[in-house]
DNA sequence: AATGAATGAGAATTCATTCAT
DNA sequence: AATGAATGAATTCTCATTCAT
């Protein structure tokens, strides 16, 4: 590791591998501190508190998911097929660690239902998600149509991203991945 | 016998309603004791630990969904439709509030990522319930493809339960309750 | 073992064996319940507290002593050499566990002077050992010196009896009871 | 540097008064906090646990021993008697407090019985304090004969020191180390 | 006598946060 | 910006003791 400057964006990414997994709740200030390599009361320099913490992680992930994976079902350059297919391999590349294969949290969204802070942009974040969906369906489906397609597809996503890691086994989620990219070429 | 203010049962039951409602982490003993309207050190007369009273609530709502939910796949005075609607309809009861109508959280599955001892009795209870939607498709379908479609119920029943908790709306579950059983259908 | 029938006997001679390996202070009440196959709070029938326990007991060890090594110095049956030999035979037999061959601590000794009721119990014991040896100097010294080789007797022994316990190494104390044996001998 | 109140010296200093006074376990973290003028909280900013902070405390002692008194017996510039007089003369200030008169226990003895951890500590600080009075033992006699007599001497400054406890009265160790000092002359 | 549920005070420890330097 | 000492409230857990049955 280089001599880490330490800024914001260092403290988002340390918290965001933290979170997702150890959980919001089991990760203190003190172990943010320590992966970023400073001292716990520094990074009130940078965040007021640890919500305002989670809640940049937060958007920065939505930040991220729009730029790297929703923004391809955007992509006119590519057939719906192309763009889900895309899409679904770019996602499974951020959820499984490419380290250790194992499959990372949603930043513990479940955990994080709990503080009532949180909600919006976690909302924001699964609206986005169904959008990208939907917009591809769209090209085949009419609209209440694609909307629940879009909806049981994140749903399928999420449902398997937990399977994936009760049982400690990415299949689970790779299987859902590859189902909704054939899913479409019909 | 002595005085008794209350039970094991009481206990169980309690601690169940507020991990569901506030999360394993953000209950504390405290909390628990309150609302069994005892003092938080008589609470280790009947759990030697908050992890020890997890896994019993865990444990409970296991046999809890086996006999209410689970051996309805397996009640051969039904036909495979009716089963699965009654299963569905069982499960849709328990995961909504009756009195709020919001969806409470899927007990555990946050904390068995980050708690191990609580792994096993997760997976325990996951195992179980794609093996009854199993037994289902299995009228239907070979082996390994009542599989995988249980495996994929399932996912869509957790990650709509996810959904319907971050827009606190229990359309997303029911929905996809109901396709489930339409699934069967044809 | 036997169905016990639990009396104040019992519950001493259990709680001597806790507080000799395990001191006063990391002894509770619910070990020695356990011990006794009774419960808690069924203790307090026979003793009013754990501290008027731990008197009962320092005292019971007082009298065995007495019975069972002081009263040795007292026999005149036997002459002033084998009276000692006798007598630090039957000490180190005490001392050492017979089973595991490790030394047991004088009731912690240490630990009790904490506890300002202890303190004349345990003096009234120490002052016996010392009469008792004494006793066996004044055969052979005046009235000052029988006292003040008594004293030094029971120092080496106590010091010893540490130091073995220290060590793990029963050696330290049957070195010193050799070694005050011969003593007499000239 | 920022607002200092303590440092890890006087938590020490302070630990060691009341462990020696009233011992490891009923000295509570709070009483040590209170006695350093700080919050309970905030010496586990030095210490990582009581544990940890009675093992310092230890070390400390043994350094202190060490430095002040073992030392002295490797002094070549002073002959053998004068080395053992002067040893027993810096124990004895040591061991007997100075505004109350009163002999302190011997940190950690009872409590290295009950805690493995502690248990090499207190031996290292044994086999030093030995190793000294032997060292002593060998300009006049030769290897084996010498550490007996050194273990002999600890154990009955070690014993003294404990008679002089349970009877409050400092006499008793007085006495013991100016026999050894005498011992020596012959 | 015995039970065992309940108490209540107190233990060690954790942690987000503040703030003087 | 950064430090790191200090806070203070909360957390899990322990334990001697009480008492209705």
């Amino acid at each position: 590791m280089a001599k880490q400057k330490v800024d914001e964006q260092l403290i988002i990414k340390e918290s965001l591998k933290l979170f997702r997994s150890k959980s919001y709740h089991t990760t203190s200030m003190s172990d943010i501190a320590k992966a970023c390599g400073i001292l716990k009361g520094s990074l009130y320099h940078y965040f007021s508190s640890k919500e305002q913490l989670m809640m940049k992680v937060i958007e920065t992930v939505h930040k991220f998911f729009k730029a790297e994976v929703f923004s391809i079902a955007y992509n006119e350059g590519l057939d719906v097929f192309e763009r889900m297919e895309k899409m679904m391999a770019r996602a499974e590349k951020i959820f499984i660690d490419e380290e250790t294969g194992s499959v990372d949290g949603n930043i513990g969204v479940e955990t994080a239902l709990v503080i009532p802070e949180f909600r919006p942009i976690i909302q924001a974040f699964f609206a986005d998600f169904i959008k990208a969906i939907k917009h591809l369906y769209l090209s085949e489906f009419e609209e209440p149509k694609a909307n629940g397609l879009a909806i049981r597809a994140v749903s399928e996503i999420e449902g398997s991203l937990m399977l994936a890691r009760v049982f400690n086994d990415k299949k689970y989620l790779q299987k859902t991945l590859k189902r909704l990219i054939k899913r479409i070429e019909k």
